[in-house]
DNA sequence: CCATCTTACCGAAACGTTTCGGTAATTCCG
DNA sequence: CGGAATTACCGAAACGTTTCGGTAAGATGG
């Protein structure tokens, strides 16, 4: 464990001096910065990271905070965000900690606990609500923060997020022009930001059609198959209100539709037209549905990159303003949709 | 950000005696330690782990490191280690860091980046081989870790395994005691410690009723469920050898097991008799198998706490004697087997 | 040629904690 | 009563880095 100080004492130079030649400042001579770096590679040296997270008040750190619970390891979208994030944050010489807090905690007083021992340097907010308090939070106290997503106030933080209105305006958009009116909706769970503008954007779209708003063909929940089996049936129950086309928020509950359209006896996209958002997941491909899914399309894994580097350039200083995304998809259309016109 | 400083002067006693308080030294008087907690909680005092870690030489992170590839989000198993390996050392006052290394890299060479700048304490090692160049490395450099498994050396480091040898063994041997001859084995991949012992438990149980060993009979993989269906077709093809019974490594590999005899329209048990390893995964159970699976259970989620505290009293200096173990495993006899004696 | 600027360097302080060595004041014991 | 032990405290140094303020030596310019 070589220290700047053994480098300086091989080298003959001063500590000081050895520091800003591994750090580039411009005060240092060429030649010099040649020797120190060679030095340092031939010393192994690598930087005390206490020590220079002491001066610089910076740990390297950076934590999602989950609270625990029972499905958190079945819960496929989690479980991939923080694999990728993991990655992400590795590739930027940071080190990314998942800090699960017990089932019954104050989610609030473990961000404090955690940032008050400069421990951490900054988080990664993941599924925000419309009004979510931990951003609220991190917003008062001056916390760096980046979320996946947004929410619906001041957007006064880094994020990366799609446009999730557009999404639904899409969808039920693509419904409408093939005659459907008794469109259904089947959405994430209520509450979360990106449900919130999906169902926005579905009813703009029916307004636009002059088809009116009718709230029981709109649920929310968990973006599971099963949500998609269990809303269809339920749908059905409806006497004679059945709609002839669904959109869903996820291809996870569009397979769930799919099974349902089955037990049921009706036939996609004869009977039912099924669309639905995509966020291309390895294992479940909505061009390997039967009939082939159409979806509006916008991977996940594009997402990763840009929130892990937001939050690092948040925290060398860059300015919010550079560091909001709100990416876009595609449209693809396929064979689950049949005209009704 | 209250410091000992703060409290230092806030109290009108010096800053050693503060830590000392805190730390709970005994050379200092009970009342001051309780005015100092007051204090403590009062300012919101938390120890910067930065200072602290720059003179104990510590930093309170450990990690596992594991090479990236593309099917590693899919891996059930190791999804399952990292979560909750993180919700036990979170409990244990330690962050937990899952550092993914590129694919083409050194792992060794990670190892040793990481532990030079004292950014991390000791590591957890997964998935241990026979002779594995991790332990290796990390024994040679004085490297604190845990194994999850262990390696077929000198156990000179703190471990938390299972006998799979005797899992092996007495799997092997039930179906033995109802009268197959001609018994299977398809086992986790080539290399890997516990299942060097399986088969080595396997053999040993042919031996003691005097079966001769076929290493036609014998196949090693990743453990899903794709595996236990293709070795079962590909034991078919062998003409006039296709074996009675089964014994799989993971309760997966059984489900494929399942999967190809009734491809090949066989009935289990009455053409295939199947037994396995089960470690208790909650969306895969044993028991809901038809017919019933008969396994040896030991559940990994009685894995991860031992785990977590013997990495940390490894670090707080515990003897490597006292963090060893290997668990044993129940026999839970279903109704996967015939008695073809 | 003198003043100013630039280049390349250095010493010392600072970050917040733990710990080593030391010291008064009190208690104990024969 | 006098020496030894015990109790409760403190100052200063140390961990390894960054950075502030300063300084010589040489280059530049009018």
């Amino acid at each position: 464990m070589a220290t700047l100080k053994d480098l300086s004492r091989h080298l003959g130079i001063s500590v000081t001096q050895v520091s800003r030649a591994l750090n580039g400042h411009d005060d240092v001579s060429e030649d010099t910065k040649k020797r120190v770096r060679k030095a340092a590679k031939k010393l192994n040296y690598v930087p005390n990271m206490s020590a220079r997270k002491l001066v610089s008040g910076r740990s390297g750190v950076v934590a999602l905070v989950q609270k625990n619970n029972p499905d958190l390891i079945e819960d496929h979208n989690f479980v991939e965000t923080v694999t990728n994030l993991s990655i992400e944050f590795s590739k930027l010489g940071k080190q990314f900690v998942l800090h699960i807090a017990p089932e019954d905690a104050d989610e609030i007083s473990v961000y404090q606990r955690l940032i008050a021992g400069g421990a951490l340097d900054g988080f990664v907010v993941h599924e925000p609500a419309d009004d979510d308090p931990r951003v609220e939070f991190l917003t008062n106290n001056d916390i760096p923060f980046v979320v996946h997503g947004r929410t619906l106030g001041e957007l006064t933080y880094p994020f990366f997020d799609i446009d999730n209105f557009e999404v639904g305006y899409q969808l039920t958009k693509h419904l409408l022009d093939l005659g459907h009116r008794r469109i259904a909706l089947i959405n994430g769970p209520r509450g979360l930001t990106y449900a919130t503008f999906r169902v926005q954007g579905y009813e703009k779209a029916l307004a636009d059609y002059g088809v009116a708003f009718d709230p029981g063909l709109v649920s929310y929940g968990r973006m599971t198959e099963e949500l998609g089996l269990v809303k269809t049936i339920e749908f059905n129950s409806l006497s004679g209100k059945f709609p002839t086309a669904i959109v869903a928020g996820h291809v996870r509950i569009a397979k769930g539709i799919y099974q349902a359209a089955e037990a049921l006896g009706l036939s996609v996209p004869r009977d039912l037209s099924v669309v639905a958002h995509d966020d291309v997941i390895p294992k479940l491909r909505a061009s390997a549905f039967y009939p082939a899914l159409t979806v509006t399309r916008s991977g996940l894994r594009n997402s990763w990159e840009p929130l892990a580097r937001y939050l690092s350039q948040l925290l060398d200083g860059g300015s919010v303003e550079d560091l909001q995304s709100v990416s876009s998809f595609e449209f693809v259309v396929r064979a689950s949709t049949a005209d009704i016109s």
